[in-house]
DNA sequence: GTCTATAACCTGATAGAC
DNA sequence: GTCTATCAGGTTATAGAC
């Protein structure tokens, strides 16, 4: 069943107000979002809004559980493969995860910022066991036995998503244009492997 | 003259004022921060706020200003030193500006967040061509013709930065306590320049 | 310079007609 | 289910006394 995001006519009211929801929260999060924005968005009124879903805060909460299973839902599997070997690990996961980030370049920023803003109210939604505990974890120690493995989760993850959280940044400064930063994206996918094999090897 | 940040007591009305702006705006973000807040931590009332900086937005700005000559006052002095090979920029950036997100860790997701909520307002005031068209991206080209250098510019800022932006995720997770984190990071300062080393010889 | 009181406006949410 | 009208409360900013 395909998901018609072009085409939002055919949409349910309350999808309809979904998906103008995300839109809208996305864009200038929970404390710049008002439910009228929303309502526009849709092109629904305001008093819908609430029929639907009770509150904004209630709408809130149910984008942004959507959005942690996206953030966190594709490097679980991933880094739990069992039979995966390490490099295979490493290509798997930028490859990924930048595919994830071209189709969703603001989903890194809005899911941090909330979290930093509300840390306890999603704290038990983040599935960082299955990260922090995870196969690749392992094989990263016997790798590397004299390196933290969690440094090595980092650098790999901060090079797959730190160059979106620079996103606005270049934008506003002109540096890259939209076309230009979704190449070097690309490009990105099969240089990530390299750097970090280049690393795993370091002194 | 020495600023006292814990007794503050010893401030002008002005600059309690601009202190409590600071930390609450850095806590909760532009959207989320009520006037009446700062004028409470600040331990003065509303109206004064207004007397000194006529308004929330013209205080924000002061502050925000501050904070990107802070987020990138580190980073081009470093990279337009010719006087430095390559491998000693590398040295001095990631040393350099892990002490200061150790000594201000909520630098990089406050500016990001901003910028990305209010690009155009922002975007002028982004130094970014002294970055872009510095000394250093001159020797990584030279290093690495085949790679376009902004790459390996990413790379070296996500690796030092990345980290301080997860910080909310590992907190909220309780992967890392506080002690824990800074001791990581003080580890990073040694690390980053050897996996950038190997990052450069990759492949 | 600093305060209290209040104006002017905005925001989330609901009541009630259709 | 969907709308208009409105309420209740909160927010920025200012007027005016001291």
């Amino acid at each position: 069943m395909a998901k018609k995001k072009s085409v939002e006519v055919d949409l349910s009211t309350e999808e309809k107000i979904k998906e103008a929801a995300k839109k809208v929260f996305l864009k200038k999060g929970y404390a710049a979002t008002r439910t009228r924005d929303i309502a526009e968005e849709a092109g629904i009124n305001l008093a819908l809004l609430n029929y639907y879903f009770r509150s904004k805060e209630k709408l809130f909460d149910l984008i942004m559980l959507e959005k942690l299973e996206k953030f966190f839902g594709v490097i679980a599997p991933v880094l739990n493969n069992t039979g995966a070997s390490l490099e295979q690990k490493i290509i798997l996961l930028s490859s990924n995860y930048i595919d994830l980030l071209i189709a969703n370049p603001e989903l890194p920023l809005f899911i941090l910022s909330e979290v930093r803003h509300n840390p306890d109210r999603f704290a038990h939604k983040l599935p960082v066991a299955k990260v922090v505990d995870s196969h690749f974890m392992k094989q990263l120690m016997e790798k590397r036995p004299d390196i933290n493995p969690i440094h090595l989760l980092i650098n790999l993850l901060a090079m797959s998503v730190f160059p979106f959280i620079m996103k606005p940044i270049f934008h506003a400064s002109g540096i890259m244009n939209e076309k230009v930063f979704q190449m070097r994206m690309e490009e990105r996918k099969a240089l990530i492997p390299k750097w970090v094999n280049g690393m795993l090897k370091a002194k």
